[in-house]
DNA sequence: GTTCCCATGTAACCCGTTACATGATTTT
DNA sequence: AAAATCATGTAACGGGTTACATGGGAAC
């Protein structure tokens, strides 16, 4: 019997399993991986410097990695990762369980949106133009990845999962052109 | 000076404020704050019913919210909170500054996707109609809200917030349909 | 030659969640 | 009459963040 959750009950965090991914992709140190999260996962699934490190931790404890000490002379000494064949399976079983859980969204625009009625038109209307900068700001940073990308088979998922998002900021920024409309600010 | 963030440095969480605005709106118990906080801001800003007591407890150490205690007969005695003129004009001015920390996004369908390069042809598709049908959920859900608050005038903005969701969820699934295409799923 | 950044981490905090408690009331 | 639900909360856990540590190299 296959232990999908580690051998205590309580089902480990997703940022677990991002970690295990990303080392399974290539070896590497805890600094190097924090990067590559960054690069990879940001957008939909931030996993710090400070998680990244603890995340490999346990997951040695697990036995699902296991680290090759380094020596270096310009740097301090680094510990690379790499994913043992008990880490491929437990990696390998929980990416053909269902998802559960799902996402997390929390918008603090929403939040002060909501409450707007109580706020000058002035300020409403600032809101909404912050709001639609951050999210063309997105959409930018989205477009070249996904133009980066272009081409790689390798990146295939990576280019699908920034045209998510941006699908995702370019309908928001139609909705907020046609809430300005609705409220009147143009 | 008015004391934007408690007279301590760090910033409060926005879902103290998420509270604070609720009870402005309507004095409440907890537990009935909690009600209204599932109605009016889960699908942007989710508030617990044991995170609504905390941030109860600390906006009353603030001075922002105070309480009456009201005994019952049939059930527990309960205190009902309104707020205070302090409270009145943090609330306030915390709508008025710009939005700081923006929003967060998690999604576990997208970091399964990211590493699907590895799953099987059929454990893709599953993953994608698994994530179809989840936010054709919402849309559902979305719309019933919207035609309910419809011609509400007191529900403006509420509308207008469920709009963004379902926009958001019109346009991912018009997504899933384009990778399915994409990666020959169909 | 200070000051900032790189590469490697550790320690402490706190927000949000899950589990627990309780007594009345309604449902089965 | 046992079980589920309601209305009110409290206590404990943990995931993710922010702050701290450190020593060498690069930049100004």
């Amino acid at each position: 019997m296959p232990e999908y959750t580690s051998t205590h009950g309580r089902a480990l965090p997703a940022s677990t399993y991002a970690v295990l991914g990303l080392i399974d992709e290539a070896p590497a140190s805890g600094y190097d991986l924090a990067t590559f999260a960054e690069n990879a996962l940001s957008y939909f699934w931030p996993v710090s410097r400070t998680l990244a490190y603890r995340e490999l931790a346990r997951l040695e404890e697990l036995g699902w990695v296991e680290a090759t000490a380094i020596a270096q002379e310009r740097y301090p000494d680094k510990r690379v990762w790499s994913i043992t064949p008990e880490g491929r399976e437990a990696l390998a079983a929980w990416l053909s369980r269902p998802v559960e859980g799902g996402s997390v969204f929390r918008s603090v625009f929403l939040l002060k949106f909501m409450f707007g009625i109580r706020m000058e038109p002035d300020t409403i209307a600032a809101l909404l133009t912050d709001y639609r900068e951050s999210l063309e700001t997105t959409a930018t940073n989205l477009r070249s990845v996904i133009d980066v990308l272009e081409g790689q088979p390798a990146s295939r998922m990576g280019r699908l999962a920034a045209l998510h998002g941006l699908r995702t900021a370019e309908a928001r920024l139609a909705w907020v052109d046609d809430v300005e409309q609705d409220l009147g600010l143009t």
